[in-house]
DNA sequence: TTTTATACAATATGTTTGTATTGAATCCGC
DNA sequence: GCGGATTCAATACAAACATATTGTATAAAA
């Protein structure tokens, strides 16, 4: 056997300076060498723990997910006794946002991953399972809520998700341009979960499913 | 003198290519070759009318405010007559959403552009104009819709403001990659602005001015 | 000890890129 | 019809890039 060596842990290291580029200027900025340079190792390696670019940046965009799961789940547990289900959301929601520097690096990778995602086949599938995922736990939450009494029981939990989650889309975006401060943010998110008191019934065909894929950007 | 051409003419032909480009595949796929091919002219031409491809697609980004500041017009001056405040400004948010073929591509193009922004000082300089302006004309509506009655006086129109454009900003974005149908975003549209009504009073020290800017990417 | 697969580093290769250069065609005032 | 500026096509070129190739060190296995 050969000299011993955790292969999955030179992978995880050199995918690490993906995300430090990647966040820093962009997934576009992501190159071989610079790669090799952040890392601190030789182009050498890095080509010998990844086949190709493609395999290099998808790799690291895979743990994307995994970072956005690991970030909800620490501010959930995080909210103090006792727990409704609404405080549980509103700081899953919060982790979504980049508040703080490791939020700031997922979301900029994130924004990257989306970006490409509408020209990459590969990506595109992959972005969306995670964001079904995520409107999957979203949607269980406000069903919790609704029947704790929280929120009134005749919403239309996936429209009141989709709202949701748009909003927090739209307000860390504005968050990455500080455009306004972290607590105006918290604000608006807070305003947007006290919506949900005074939401709507469901309204015929609009929680429709997702529809037959607009084509994105051309293949 | 020398031969008749308009000059500004040749150079909107060509930026119009840049956001063909744009729009498919991205800003970062933006190539001299490709700009004048899809223009269907020589390289040269494009040379010509610019002086480099930092130039070109400086100018292309440039026309990004006009073309959304024109999209917002004509979607304004659809509303039909009685038009209330708050009609007005349910036009001017939907004229943001891609809807169409192009709004579509205007969404594409500002994606881009804003993603670039995030490394770009002098990109983020002119997005943050543009973006200065929205958020005075949707202050605007928001201000005579209250003084209309259509919405409680006490609201507070900046934090309202924002929280109208992150939610059409998400709304937008999940129309990009087509999460729903363009009925479900007119939906979700619709429920925010209809929440404006059980809107909170001013909340102290939230709604305050844009700090000063947290560094986006590094430059 | 010899073998052999791994783990690299160093360098070469060929493509893609923006841009510089060169020169020809066009049109206007004269 | 001549001169000179403008327009723009063709091509050349250097830099940047991903990747291929080659060589060497290491350490477990035989």
């Amino acid at each position: 056997m050969p000299r011993q060596v955790d292969h999955d842990e030179r992978r995880r290291e050199i995918a690490e300076a993906v995300w430090r580029i990647a966040a820093a200027r962009g997934l576009e900025a992501v190159r071989m060498r610079e790669v090799a340079a952040e890392a601190g190792v030789s182009i050498g390696r890095v080509q010998h723990y990844f086949e190709s670019k493609d395999d290099l940046v998808a790799f690291a965009a895979t743990r994307l997910r995994s970072r956005i799961e690991e970030r909800i789940r620490r501010h959930a547990e995080d909210v103090p006794e006792p727990r409704s289900p609404l405080l549980v959301l509103r700081a899953l929601l919060t982790g979504l946002l980049p508040l703080d520097a490791d939020g700031r690096e997922t979301a900029l990778v994130g924004l990257a991953v989306f970006h490409r995602a509408l020209s990459d086949r590969e990506l595109a599938k992959l972005y969306q399972r995670g964001r079904a995922r995520l409107v999957a736990e979203v949607m269980s939450h406000l069903a919790a809520a609704a029947a704790a009494g929280e929120i009134p029981e005749r919403i239309d939990p996936r429209l009141e998700t989709y709202a949701l989650l748009a909003a927090t889309d739209g307000i860390a975006t504005d968050l990455l341009h500080a455009h306004y401060a972290p607590e105006t943010a918290r604000a608006l998110l807070d305003r947007q979960i006290d919506g949900l008191r005074n939401a709507p019934p469901p309204v015929r065909g609009a929680g429709a499913p997702a529809p037959p894929g607009v084509a994105p950007m051309a293949p």
